[in-house]
DNA sequence: TAATGAGTGTTATGAAATAACATAATAGGA
DNA sequence: TCCTATTATGTTATTTCATAACACTCATTA
């Protein structure tokens, strides 16, 4: 987890970008979650101290890292994930369990392909891809 | 586009359902659409002649047509298309053009199982599959 | 005829995201 | 060092997206 904050500094730099302590505190509170965050539940934590912050604050850090691959926007139901390698550029497909809600990140060169050659038979030129999956993780599953 | 509707109008049948005069509205506009909506773009013209209407008349009508297949919600920017495929229940890629916005269909069968193999592997078994690609459609690649 | 269920109308509210503008901190260049 | 441009933050207000809750209608059926 400090790690994973250290990472992020070192990919900040090389961006020629600061993780500045919004960012950071962001961060660091999406690291320390298991499962997914609404952006409004950080806003209530990432003031100074843990208090309440603004809104813009939150959805500016957000942005930033969410930019650089450093947390993934789940798009089906609004909330963000801190991203467990380090910023990647590659596309990766997000698995999100119904139960415990916990999300499980995978890489998807290969489909990613296909959709690509999928797309481009239509003519179709593909700039970015989201890949977003909904059931039961296996934790769940053995559970249950 | 009459074509459309009738062909709902079986499907709902086949289910037991009713096309209601609401949700069939909301159908006709967006089957009228180039494009894809929002929700309350529908609002503001599914009412009576045209009029406004009120937002859960048009959310209840669009859970429905969506739960038939029979629109389809970009989860990316909230926007609802018609399926010109009067209701497929297997999964399907909405590609979104940046600069027309014109929202391109395509099965995928394959990349589906793929994707359900990938996430087996990793003990998550798949219930639903969200798939949604942004860049630029041949209309608009020809045109720049 | 009562009771059920599905669907709608309506009011109000909740939740997610951004616009717009002011202020502060930072980094270069003269 | 001082000026200036840039980058980022703080703050207020607003817009956009979606649902809760409750009353009402209408068809089905016991
Ligand atoms: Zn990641
Ligand atoms: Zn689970
Ligand atoms: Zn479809
Ligand atoms: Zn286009």
């Amino acid at each position: 987890m400090h790690d994973l904050i250290r990472e992020a500094e070192a990919l900040c730099q090389r961006a020629g970008m600061t993780l500045t302590a919004p960012r950071r505190r962001v961060l660091e509170i999406l690291a320390a979650s298991d499962t997914p965050m609404k952006a409004y539940d950080l806003i209530s934590k990432a003031g100074e101290d843990g208090r309440a912050t603004k809104p813009p604050t939150v959805y500016r850090a957000l942005d930033f890292l969410c930019q650089l691959g450093l947390v993934h926007r789940i798009e089906q139901d609004a909330t963000f994930v801190a991203c467990n390698h380090a910023g990647h550029t590659q596309p990766v497909a997000l698995f999100v369990c119904n139960s415990c809600l916990k999300a499980t990140e995978v890489a998807y060169d290969d489909v990613a392909q296909m959709l690509e050659s999928a797309a481009l038979t239509r003519g179709f030129q593909l700039q970015r891809l989201v890949i977003e999956g909904r059931g039961q993780c296996q934790d769940c599953a053995l559970a249950a």
